[in-house]
RNA sequence: GUGCCCAUAGUUCAAUGGCGGAACGCCUGACUGUGGAUCAGGAGGUUGUGGGUUCAACCCCCACUGGGCACCCCA
């Protein structure tokens, strides 16, 4: 074989196996949205680099984000995230929109990172938020979408948990802990590598930090209780709404999660395997001013983003993705030779009539080849007019599962074909 | 950006430094107007790329590219 030229480091390709899994998540995500009243919308894939220089971290920009210069010099960047975009576009709009505002987006990122299990450069996104108020509930909404998700797709919950935690609860009890504002971003940094090292290097760490063995236990105390969340309101009431919305069996106080972004101010959650497997499968949380740095009035919201990588890869564990490759037609109607080109291609198109995906072979070829491509491709339903049938004015319709076949006329076979599909429909 | 593992037929994998094979798949035929079975044939390879060591390299060494895993990071 020649030599192709590869993909690029990090793309997929998707067959139409993959395709079907990611068409399948799109219409999951598409309708657990809009069950819950929020309406489609999507930004460019293409922004200037300004955008994100001005708002996100700093390693986000010089490190992960493909940038490239366009014919007229312009810094181009293919967007790793949405929520600039969203924020320009709730912007230039802020007087005309109808608050509060439910949105959701499912597109493709790209971030120029090593490639890994649950994580490749180019991937889809789904974000949804809910925006323009600052409540509990709105927070609680939020969370119990994705719960819902996972309740559709066949996720238990003993297989999958959505952590939740405050950022202003964290902030209060590291300033009781003895935390100076000063050391607060280390020490969030420390919280997140806690399932990481064991508990000796995990101390370690905290001294080479520059914290004090006391300060030390007391993170240790904070994360370990499992009771800290009662000292929030907000956590209290994003509860005690969870439970009315009949999600609480999903939903766990966890002190550990953080989220790394700056500007989450509240309510900060993410969704993991309970095997602690893998990354986190989506993460969100509740933020006061989305719209400040492109230059809008402040606009509280919450939100979260899942990507397409890691979610299908913990269905796949669970048993949940079905494989099933379905066959790309119900019937196929053989070409018995050139003459008989013009009856079978216009046969097609009556079973197409009658709501029927039917292929025709597209070229004169052996009998039993065009049977080999019908099994292999899973057609179940053959369809022959050779010079008989068509001397009697019939078709011959074969069961490529049930290995017989019988001749017809073109109704009856219509009929048959349709109530066929019918019944492995039911199934 | 750092570290570890990997790369041989379409696929999964073999092959002490000495003539690169198997299974499955693919193509043709037995087969008549009919696919999954069976049998008989056949095609398919510059061993990821480029260097080096050697009389001789799929095998040893170096670099590159690509893949996997972990770190970093996580919008």
């Amino acid at each position: 074989m020649k030599t192709l030229i590869p993909t690029v480091k990090g793309t997929r390709e998707f067959y139409p196996e993959q395709m079907a899994v990611r068409s399948r998540l799109y219409h999951q995500i598409q309708s657990v949205s809009a069950s819950f009243g929020y309406e489609e919308y999507d930004g460019p894939f293409l922004e200037k680099i300004d955008l994100y220089a001005a708002k996100s971290g700093e390693e986000l920009v010089k490190e992960q984000a493909f940038v490239f210069a366009d014919r007229g010099g312009e810094l181009i960047t293919l967007r790793p995230e949405l929520t600039p975009s969203l924020a320009r576009m709730v912007a230039q709009k802020q007087g005309e929109l109808a608050f509060p505002l439910r949105w959701w987006s499912f597109g493709p990122f790209w971030r120029y990172e090593r490639p890994q299990k649950g994580r490749s450069r180019e991937f889809f996104q789904w974000n949804i938020d809910l925006i323009g108020v600052n409540s509990p509930e709105a927070d609680a909404e939020i969370i119990a979408i994705a719960a819902v998700l996972f309740q559709k797709a066949g996720l238990t919950p003993a297989q999958v948990g959505i952590n939740i935690n405050n950022r202003r609860l964290m902030d209060e009890a590291l300033l009781d802990a003895g935390i100076t504002a000063e050391q607060k971003k280390l020490v969030f940094r420390l919280i997140d590598r806690r399932d990481k090292l064991n508990r000796e290097a995990w101390q370690k760490y905290a001294l080479e930090l520059g914290l004090s063995a006391d300060q030390c236990n007391s993170i240790e105390w904070l994360l370990g209780n499992e009771n800290l969340w009662k000292q929030s309101d907000e956590l209290c009431k994003v509860f005690s709404v969870l439970e009315s919305l009949g999600v609480q069996d999903y939903i766990h106080y966890d002190a550990q999660v953080i989220r790394g972004l700056d500007y989450y101010t509240g309510t900060v959650f993410e969704a993991r395997d309970l095997d602690k497997e893998g990354r986190a499968i989506l993460g969100g949380g509740h933020y006061d001013n989305l719209v400040g740095d492109v230059g809008g009035d402040p606009l509280p919201g919450v939100g979260f983003a899942m990507g397409d990588v890691m979610y299908p890869l913990v269905l796949e564990k669970y048993g949940l993705l079905d494989a099933g490759q379905q066959a790309p037609a119900d019937v196929l109607v053989v070409v018995f030779d050139q003459d008989s080109m013009g009856v079978s291609q216009s046969f097609a198109m009556d079973l197409r009539r009658a709501g029927l995906r039917a292929m025709c072979y597209p070229e004169p070829a052996k009998l039993n080849k065009q049977f080999k491509f019908a099994d292999r491709v899973g057609i179940r339903q053959a369809v022959v007019m050779g010079p008989d049938e068509i001397a009697a004015g019939k078709v011959t319709i074969k069961d490529l599962n049930l290995h017989n076949q019988e001749t017809l006329s073109k109704e009856e076979a219509i009929v048959v074909l349709q109530r066929l599909l019918a019944q492995a429909d039911c199934l």
